[in-house]
DNA sequence: TTAGGGTTAG
């Protein structure tokens, strides 16, 4: 805060009072007389310069001016006061005019831009305050709490909000669909997805490249990777995202040859890659290990394409080495970088050095990292383990306890009959919980029947091999496979979404069942798909 | 006399 809103601050009189120019001091910057007839519009055009100025001062002073002459009450005074004092990040003096003007003197236009204004700033709740309690709402209002929502990742209610905006007879546009759509992209829910799509095929909604691309990536981000090519291959490929979204989306589902092929019909119809083309691009190449394509196509966006490769470029390069076991080469990467490496980037690199066992480099960047969240710990103890240094890795677990860090849990999602169903390890709160254990530990046995290994390494505390496999056997993603079996139909696909990365062991228990029960196992994690068929993944292990 | 849509490293 400036010395000036400090000063402004103290100059306070009434302690219940939150405005900073109450006061004997309060001064104004324009010079007029009360009963001047203009005094209103100079008002306006005071507060429209305040926007353009750097300290929210000259807002404190015309809002004293605004009293002082009266204007109070004034709704189109009141709702630029507001917006003013969002622009400045004063959102609770903001909050505070709008208590003290009631609401039906706000034009509908007034109150959309507040609702946006506050959803820009992240204030959702005020937002959806001033939402519940407008008398009339047009698209625009619509729109703005929808896009507000998936802006502030409050995906069930976006949802929610859409459906209540079809009950009450508001047609969408095609800002709303391109909205839920990457709404459900983000979610993964593949039943939800296919209804948007229908709904907007059935409202003729008109197929520009932005609504495209963001069908391409819905599907690709729900699993559909097929469906998502099908729809890329009959829409126009008039624009960029087009291209990336389908570029990132076989990306994502380890189609390393597929993106490669779709960059270079890219350049035979001479459309021109932008930086997001080369991320995508580069991420095909990190999780398929094509360490010299991926160092070509980074070389050809200088050379060629004249795009200076950003932060997120040398994160995947990070990232196609450290997979790869080259460390070496990945933290020669970092040195080089140009700019200052961020936390994703030695994050990635901590994850090579837990998959390649090299605790050396580990400690390098967790050094590195200033504030280690719980994944940072977990992954150095972890790096710890791999090479069997348990007391090192208790030291680690340790320093958590000792911070109160406490682990992520991991969770897992299953959609049934249109409704998610979430399971954390060891989870016994679902109501048909029974049925779920017994198909699980069913499966457990015939696993090993077939010969299967837990991968007990994995657990992270030095404790009895029997303990680590019981703690395997649960996890989130095991009980919500089982939760799949009991609820579909045999042979059909089933599709699991977990919030961190799927496990070693998880990962190959799955192959098995796959092969044992002949059905195409779907896994989504934190970064990509894993499509698990006859004992083999679309990932062919290297993750 | 308003706001707003897509693709982005782990």
């Amino acid at each position: 805060m400036s010395r000036e809103i400090v000063n402004l601050i103290q100059w306070r009189k009434k302690p219940s009072c939150i405005w900073p120019w109450r006061s004997s001091h309060t001064s104004s910057i324009i010079n007029f007389h009360s009963t001047d007839p203009t005094g209103h519009q100079l008002l306006v055009q005071s507060l429209e310069k305040c926007k353009y100025s750097r300290s929210s001062t000259d807002v404190f002073r015309t809002h004293a001016t605004i009293v002082k002459l009266g204007y109070e009450t004034c709704a189109s005074l009141t709702s630029l006061l507001v917006t003013s004092y969002i622009c400045f990040n004063h959102l609770s003096f903001s909050r505070q005019l709008l208590n003290e003007v009631p609401y039906w003197k706000f034009k509908l236009v007034t109150l959309n831009l507040i609702i946006a204004s506050f959803m820009k700033m992240g204030d959702v709740d005020i937002a959806k305050k001033v939402f519940v309690k407008m008398r009339k709402r047009d698209l625009i209002t619509w729109n703005t709490v929808i896009g507000g929502f998936v802006r502030n990742a409050r995906f069930e209610e976006a949802f929610r909000y859409f459906k209540r905006m079809l009950s009450s007879n508001m047609e969408p546009d095609k800002y709303t669909f391109s909205l839920v759509i990457t709404l459900c992209g983000r979610v993964g829910a593949l039943d939800q997805a296919k209804w948007v799509h229908g709904l907007l095929i059935e409202k003729r909604i008109e197929l520009n490249f932005v609504v495209s691309a963001a069908l391409i990536d819905m599907y690709s981000k729900c699993g559909r990777i097929e469906t998502a090519k099908s729809i890329f291959e009959k829409v126009k490929h008039d624009d960029v995202s087009v291209w990336n979204a389908m570029i990132n989306g076989l990306a994502m589902h380890g189609l390393a040859m597929d993106a490669i092929a779709t960059f270079s019909k890219m350049e035979d119809e001479n459309m021109l890659p932008d930086s997001i083309t080369f991320v995508g691009i580069l991420t095909a190449c990190s999780h398929c290990g094509l360490t010299q394509q991926g160092r070509e196509y980074f070389n050809l966006m200088r050379t060629k394409y004249s795009i200076e490769p950003q932060l997120e470029h040398y994160g995947s390069m990070v990232d196609l080495f450290g997979r790869a076991g080259r460390l070496e080469e990945a933290y020669e990467v970092i040195k080089g970088m140009p700019m200052d490496p961020d936390v994703v980037i030695w994050r990635a690199f901590l994850s090579a050095c837990r998959t390649h066992r090299n605790p050396g480099f580990g400690e390098v960047a967790v050094s590195k990292i200033s504030h280690l969240d719980s994944g940072d710990y977990v992954l150095l103890s972890n790096t710890y383990c791999s090479v069997s240094k348990w007391d090192t890795a208790e030291n680690v677990r340790h320093m958590m306890r000792q911070k109160r860090v406490s682990k992520s849990r991991g969770k897992s999602w299953i959609e049934f009959g249109g409704v998610i169903h979430q399971f954390k390890s060891g989870d016994k709160s679902h109501p048909e919980m029974e049925q779920i254990y017994k198909i699980l530990e069913g499966l457990i046995g015939r696993i090993k029947e077939e010969g299967f290994k837990p991968v007990t390494e994995l657990v992270l505390m030095d404790i009895s091999e029997e303990e680590k496999e019981e703690n395997l056997n649960y996890h989130s993603e095991k009980l919500a496979l089982a939760y799949g079996i009991l609820k579909s139909s045999p042979g059909s696909e089933i599709r699991v979404s977990k919030n961190l990365r799927t496990c070693i062991d998880c990962h190959s228990w799955m192959k098995l069942v796959s092969k044992v029960l002949k059905r195409v196992i779907i896994v989504r994690d934190r970064i990509r798909f894993h499509r698990i068929e006859d004992g083999l993944c679309s990932c062919g292990d290297y993750w």
